[in-house]
DNA sequence: GGCCAATGGCTCGCAGACATACCTTTGGAG
DNA sequence: CTCCAAAGGTATGTCTGCGAGCCATTGGCC
């Protein structure tokens, strides 16, 4: 028997109960920055459907969101819950297994995803949305920086057209965040990263999947030393 | 807001009831022989607290496999539930999209496995696993095929010492088995298939990384199009 | 031959999650 | 000004899954 792939198989079916599945998928949206400050969430009735899980259990996890400070709720038509601006903590307590595995699978699915959405044909629309990403990018002030990066990243491995790609890299980010939350982050960082996006969008547009992969590949290894150089 | 992000985030917080996610595990760890037959599983007990479930809803799994005759199961000490040789068949209907996505994410994730695997130092036990794995994929038979070849590749995640990785390849490995399952398996594939393998592997052993990736790229290229051509 | 540890087999009460229905608030449309 | 659609807020009965305990069976060890 391959006793170490039954680590893997034999792993928990959930990874919480489902009101802290919840909490972790919206937090993930605000933090990612898919749904930015000032936005809006989907309605709670919408949100239940797509998470698969009923209204109340939604609605028990906006509240705790709530009771955070990260939303808040307003009623009647054209209400709904809202993002607010203040983003609050994170507490750490990693070991280094978690965090040569974080970074592990990160290099794996984003060198992947950007190799892969360079060597598509990408419509118009997509070509404006990753220019659109990383410009906000670009112009982000350090406080939202962390969030404009991800959205770009993200829209990479969405221009790779596989949902379930486009998943694996929002899971893998929200770890590898949770890590870079507890480090400085600096201008001359920020600088470099900015850089190298260009880069990494560049190839991609060009249809250079070689270039993307390597691009992506010296972008996430500049944080990744970055992370193992504070963490250990 | 980022439309089709939120597709990917705001997807079904659980993919089914504790019940099926348990069976499908244990269909995992036997169809991608994990747990090969005549092989027992490990104890119920072990299996609940492992997978994050009652002992209860394990029995009902396993209760499942029994009445589809995947397992049997023996009381008292030194009894167990045990893996039949009979291996049954599963019933499809996928989508193009469904293949697009699930090979899209496979091939990301195993060619940056091998990769990975080949930039690391590894230990002579894991050089030993993957010789081993190399040479039951090569001697095995039609009908326990892709079973070894699962083991094989999955041995070439664990190398890469990552848990995530190799428990998104177990999954990844399990969609497109049941798209495989679908065509035709026949003794030239096999024959080619194997002299991929030696080609990968020769690369991990001789710390290749860009080989590695190459010869997997072609690997999985191989039945990429094979599944394209049978199931478009 | 008897003991006993480890395994599968079984039951019952509780907590969490669900489906469903209804109430309240709000602001644009007519 | 009135209406009403859409959003959040609330309540209730049901069911799944869990925990915990106990029973039944088996085969090696003493």
């Amino acid at each position: 028997m391959m006793e170490h792939a039954q680590e893997a198989l034999f792993r928990p079916v959930r990874a919480g109960n489902a009101f802290e599945e919840t909490v972790e998928r919206l937090m993930q949206a605000i933090r990612l920055g898919v749904v930015a400050p000032g936005e809006r969430l989907p309605s709670e009735r919408d949100l239940a459907t797509r998470l698969g899980v009923s209204r109340v259990t939604v609605r028990e996890a906006i509240r705790s969101l709530q009771e955070n400070n990260y939303v808040e709720s307003r009623r009647g038509r054209y209400g709904g819950t809202f993002v607010n601006d203040v983003i609050p903590k994170s507490a750490p307590g990693k070991e280094f297994g978690d965090i040569h595995d974080a970074l592990t699978l990160r290099k794996v699915l984003e060198t992947g995803a950007a190799e892969t959405a360079a060597g598509r044909s990408l419509g118009p629309a997509e070509r404006r949305g990753l220019r659109a990403r990383l410009e906000e990018a670009s112009t982000a002030s350090l406080g939202e920086y962390r969030r404009k990066d991800s959205r770009l990243h993200l829209a990479i491995a969405e221009a790779t057209g596989s949902a379930s790609l486009t998943a694996a890299v929002a899971d893998s980010r929200m770890r590898v965040n949770e890590l870079l939350d507890t480090i400085p982050l600096l201008e001359p960082n920020l600088a470099h990263s900015n850089a190298q996006h260009e880069r990494i969008i560049a190839s991609i547009l060009d249809g250079d999947p070689a270039g993307a992969r390597l691009a992506m590949a010296e972008h996430l290894d500049g944080t990744a030393s970055l992370l193992r150089g504070f963490l250990v």
